[in-house]
DNA sequence: GCCAAAACTGTGAACGCTCCCAGTCGTACA
DNA sequence: TGTACGACTGGGAGCGTTCACAGTTTTGGC
């Protein structure tokens, strides 16, 4: 009888992949060595060192993460959740940045970034199981609306969690680095009065975040010390070029005579110009326009827009820093990145 | 002596988090009945299930998904790739779709998506090695550049991979999705030839890419079953919007008297159109423009265009289809899904 | 009321690592 | 020449699961 044909599966997944007992034997040592020569090579003859990197490359082998993360309850990974229906943000110029800031500080560490989605209310679910789980050893949150049930349950199992701005609600128990909103509202709205203006209105972002909250604060701020407040001057828009072209259309409605605006998002300003345009008012002619961000749509537009910057590269590398700074055991702590005034030409 | 106060950390970081076993222990059952009830509960006694459920709660239990992939051998997540420069994929609405219809064909199966990035050669290395330590079960792979040395690294190893587009160089050996680019631009260039065009050129995308290749390969069939081959009039693009356009002003250099023009994908056409426009050409009265991917900006440009929709929904839902069934241990397979032509008012 | 089969339960043995401790050398110093 | 110490090595224990198997109890058909 002809002996059965070997199944075909068996070519393309091999029977066990090595493992370090097989290293250590075809090196001639033992396991002990070879984990040593695995983490750091301390303690190793030059002899033994050299045999075991010859036989690592000779089995193939690849340490399995699953069993020394068991052991060591480390996983060197970390998450960078997005919890926002991704369009929007991945339209963001910004985020981009931001990805890429935390990116590179966390491979300074090699620790690989996980980007994760989580959309829907399904999504959030499985993602809550999967990061405290221990898949990752910490999580890096965006644009954290207030209300968002993933950072109760993520501070809830312990899990390390560095937020991108005031996660509100969870001010004190998160860390968090976040731009000076505020601040860099006031520098812009008292650079407007400063210029001669007087009828200053603004466009919010949504009140549900603390970029939105902080910069309408900011404004009000200004405005009050100089005892120019404006009440009705305010439009609510959702940091999309849509809402800030909206927004700014029921601004002129109701009140037809401002001079300035003060728009809390550069994509929302970009929007307001369109607006602004349409309506037939010359920008920085009869209208001021203020943006936030800096990012690059800012010197896109026409004309370029005068805006507050808060540095991206600096807010990743600080959340990266506090993240890897809690994953050792430090008490979270929060971070306040200066913002700074950028003069161009539509204000 | 008073006593060393307790050091602040303690509260954070819990001693030690509850394992099987003290869920077992309260609800004074034993370590295999909890196991099973955390695995679908077969043959459990529903005074089993109910007593382990309330010890789950009691205890604040996670199962710890390092120990379970250990013995398991699956880690129930998979990778998205992007070995690409970021900001050009998160630009494209499809990139959009396809990451969602991913996601959501994986939730399916109780699979987290991770988004991993690799732009620097070190990347490239750090996810190499994390991927092949046994991270993830498999790994989806889009905008597959030839030369992309993670696809004979993963494949190496026997991690199951699923390509979005042909992985040139690797067709045989890769598991793939892609839409019928040949047939997609067959189609196009037919439609301008029997619209009565006879100058036709195209801007190819880049040639490093299946998508690239195939569909100047269409445009070439379509041509030369005509009779009608025009050489010279192919400019080669890179997919942006601004590659389009110089691509565009090139071949009206070329060739002042083209009539009609097959672009690669629909964001080098936009740029296309800008520069058409520029030129003092009317579309599609002077020259027909052809898209390709029916993205979002093809409805948005002036005119909309005439292009070759491929569904990134469907390729999203088969690539994870053949990965599922390669880590079943299914040999790799490839899959074409058919593209067609839409009209518009640019041809 | 008996017996086989089904339903349920507990336990030892992995899974592949790291950590730690005990041990074996060789070397420098008294 | 003895001894202490450092450099290096080997192997047991354990990380928290799942799995297979051997039990024990319950059920159902005759």
């Amino acid at each position: 009888m002809a002996p059965v044909p070997e199944p075909r599966e068996t070519r393309r997944r091999p029977a066990r992949r090595p493992t370090i007992n097989d290293v250590a034997a075809a090196a001639g040592v033992s396991r002990g060595t070879v984990s040593r020569v695995l983490n750091g090579g301390h303690d190793v003859s030059d002899a033994a060192q050299e045999a075991v990197e010859r036989a690592m490359r000779k089995t193939g082998y690849v340490v399995n993460q699953h069993a020394r993360s068991l052991v060591t309850q480390r996983s060197q990974s970390v998450a960078f959740i997005l919890s926002e229906p991704q369009e929007r943000l991945f339209e963001d110029p910004n985020f981009n940045v931001l990805l890429h800031s935390c990116t590179q500080a966390l491979a300074k560490h090699d620790i690989t970034l996980l980007l994760t989605l989580a959309s829907s209310l399904e999504d959030r679910k499985r993602l809550g199981r999967y990061l405290t789980g221990g898949h990752v050893d910490g999580a890096l949150l965006v644009s954290t609306h207030s209300g968002n049930p993933l950072i109760p349950e993520l501070l809830a199992r312990g899990l390390p969690v560095v937020a991108c701005g005031k996660p509100l609600g969870y001010e004190r128990q998160a860390a968090y680095v976040a731009a000076d909103d505020r601040d860099g509202a006031r520098q812009m709205v008292t650079y407007l009065i400063e210029s001669g203006r007087r009828r200053i209105g603004t466009i919010t972002g949504p009140l549900d975040t603390s970029g939105g909250v902080e910069r309408l604060a900011g404004y009000r701020e200004a405005l009050a010390l100089d005892g120019a407040d404006s009440p009705g001057l305010v439009a609510h828009g959702d940091y999309t070029r849509a809402g800030g072209e909206a927004a700014m259309r029921r601004l002129l409605e109701a009140a037809p005579d401002l001079d300035a605006v003060f728009v809390a998002s550069d994509l929302m300003a970009a929007g307001a110009l369109t607006a602004l345009h349409r309506a037939g008012r010359r920008v920085p002619g009869d209208v001021a326009v203020g943006g936030f961000d800096d990012s690059r749509i800012a010197t896109d537009t026409q004309p370029p827009l005068t805006t507050v910057r808060q540095s991206y590269p600096r807010i990743g590398a600080e959340m990266v820093r506090l993240l890897l700074s809690q994953i050792d055991g430090e008490s979270p702590a929060a971070v306040i990145i200066p913002t700074e005034l950028v003069v161009r030409e539509s204000a």
